[in-house]
DNA sequence: TATCATTAGTCAGATACTCTGACTAAAATA
DNA sequence: TATTTTAGTCAGAGTATCTGACTAATGATA
């Protein structure tokens, strides 16, 4: 059990990273909410219950605030997302799920699950368990937002 | 030891990956290599040591061919590959590592190397032994090229 | 409290990436 | 040989991303 022939850590990573993004795609697509693209999407998995300020969003999502400015716009007019005065400071808004947002989520939560399914019926339980937990240790020193 | 307060797996994969590619980006600069896009990179890494068709490189990469012949494009001009005919099949040819491109790779490796030991030092060898393996495991219902 | 520095966000412009559609030439197949 | 498939390019458009410059509100401090 060596796996000396494996290609390298970040792309053993990205391997099933994208497969799951993709299978989400095909998930919203096929229930017609197949407006959003994976840019936008990598926002929008970030905004919080309460809703998040867009340097935040930028940061985590790892692009300038220009970029994720554009990014919200472009969720806004869709009715995917939209902002709300943030009370704390007046410079801020927050950045929150909006009504279409709120009906294709659970689609988008369903598509994870059934791939997180199919990982667990190919690997078995305990080693997703073991590989969440693994990739949970890791982000504490890859995360700076962990 | 429950891991349920974790993000979604695709998350929790792509932090990690996210992390690897920019320490390797981070090497590539300080070496004076950073003259290639993350684009970029994700086509390289795919080259095999007897050069790669185009049309491989763009299924592998999950971009049209389009795409990958402009990111070739650049990486030729910038001398970090070049295209050579394929015997096999005059209309194909094959995307190789040039000079500046065989110049940078061992900075690259080196630096997924170091990161590899860091995440072994907090991980321990054994469990990135195993997520490795996983990884590897997953690879066979995700990796549609494995 | 008046000033200075920092932070949140936008505007403008440029570049990079990605796609669809249409095309040529070579190879594979019927 | 005629047809279909495959490898790759050309052209055009939309999306994503960046840097630099800016405004307004907040925070720190003299």
């Amino acid at each position: 059990m060596v796996d000396d022939d494996l290609p390298n850590t970040g792309l053993l990573l990205y391997i099933p990273y994208r497969w799951l993004e993709n299978r989400v795609i095909d998930a919203l697509i096929t229930a017609g909410y197949g407006d959003i693209t994976t840019a936008q999407m990598r926002i929008v998995q970030r905004i919080g219950l309460h809703g998040t300020r867009l340097t935040e969003l930028a940061d985590q999502a790892q692009v300038t605030k220009q970029t994720a400015g554009y990014l919200v716009d472009q969720l806004e007019k869709a009715g995917w997302v939209e902002r709300v005065v943030d009370p704390t400071d007046k410079r801020a808004r927050l950045v929150r799920i909006a009504a279409r947002g709120k009906q294709a989520l659970p689609i988008a939560a369903t598509a994870v699950a059934e791939v997180e399914a199919a990982w667990e019926a190919h690997l078995g339980k305990r080693h997703v368990a073991q590989l969440r937990h693994t990739l949970g240790r890791l982000r504490e020193i890859t995360d700076p937002y962990a």
